[in-house]
DNA sequence: CAAGAAACGAGAATCGATTATCATCTCTCC
DNA sequence: GGAGAGATGATAATCGATTCTCGTTTCTTG
């Protein structure tokens, strides 16, 4: 087991996934190579101070966490594996939903249903 | 103090809300009342099995809770002062996010801003 | 009014997620 | 090779949210 090295094992795995992680999930994914919880933990942290991480929160998981390089985009939930999938594209019209005298600064979209795996094994 | 009728007590705050409440908030509405934090999750868990409410899940603020004649409708987060409005009307194009193989049973959307109170306090 | 059932409030207990602690290990720079 | 700094893993501690427990109170029914 190689030391001093884990937390780059941590921002890889995340860098690889299809979509935000917890730190469970991601941990889960770790395990094998001997990293500990806490060292996920901390590498999330470290990673969302750098800027480089964006922690999110999607619906019903808790914070997740992705590379903040993707740009704008929403998520896919499967209710199934309860794994969150990135999404690309965007809505229009959400304007037209805003009460007069409330301002909009940001807005987030998710998808519900079944992914690809869960929906095939059902 | 008045017994065996604080159960109406919350829902009642609930149905005069606003948007959704979380069980701190709605304990927070009704302090004065006597009311105990316990009897509220009392019936906030009575009221999800009997079918009258219906428990979200918007962002950031844990669960919370509104009357589920309501309909299809999605919220409104302040940033500031951290309350969920009900909004009305919704969203359309969002088929065409969905990846091939997935399916999608439903969606959610959360706009993010400033409310017209703590917009006009800053 | 009396008895039993249900509801109540306060606080203890629990639960999951996150953070802190600490002894050990690894890397860097002599 | 050695010293010091920083990283690590295991586990304890913490924190907030929710549920449970218990003695008391209120409601219902007669």
């Amino acid at each position: 087991m190689q030391r001093a090295k884990q937390q780059s094992t941590v921002f890889r795995a995340l860098n690889e996934a299809d979509g935000p992680l917890s730190a469970r999930e991601l941990w889960s994914r770790l395990s094998g190579t001997g990293v500990g919880l806490a060292t996920v933990y901390r590498a999330l942290q470290r990673g969302v101070e750098d800027g480089t991480l964006e922690s999110v929160e999607v619906l019903g998981g808790g914070v997740r966490y992705e590379p903040k390089n993707r740009g704008h985009h929403h998520h896919f939930l499967c209710s199934t594996c309860d794994h969150a999938f990135d999404l690309f594209g965007c809505v229009e019209g959400l304007e037209s939903l805003i009460p007069a005298g409330f301002r909009m600064t940001g807005h987030e979209v998710v998808l519900l249903g079944t992914c690809d795996a869960c929906g095939d094994a059902a």
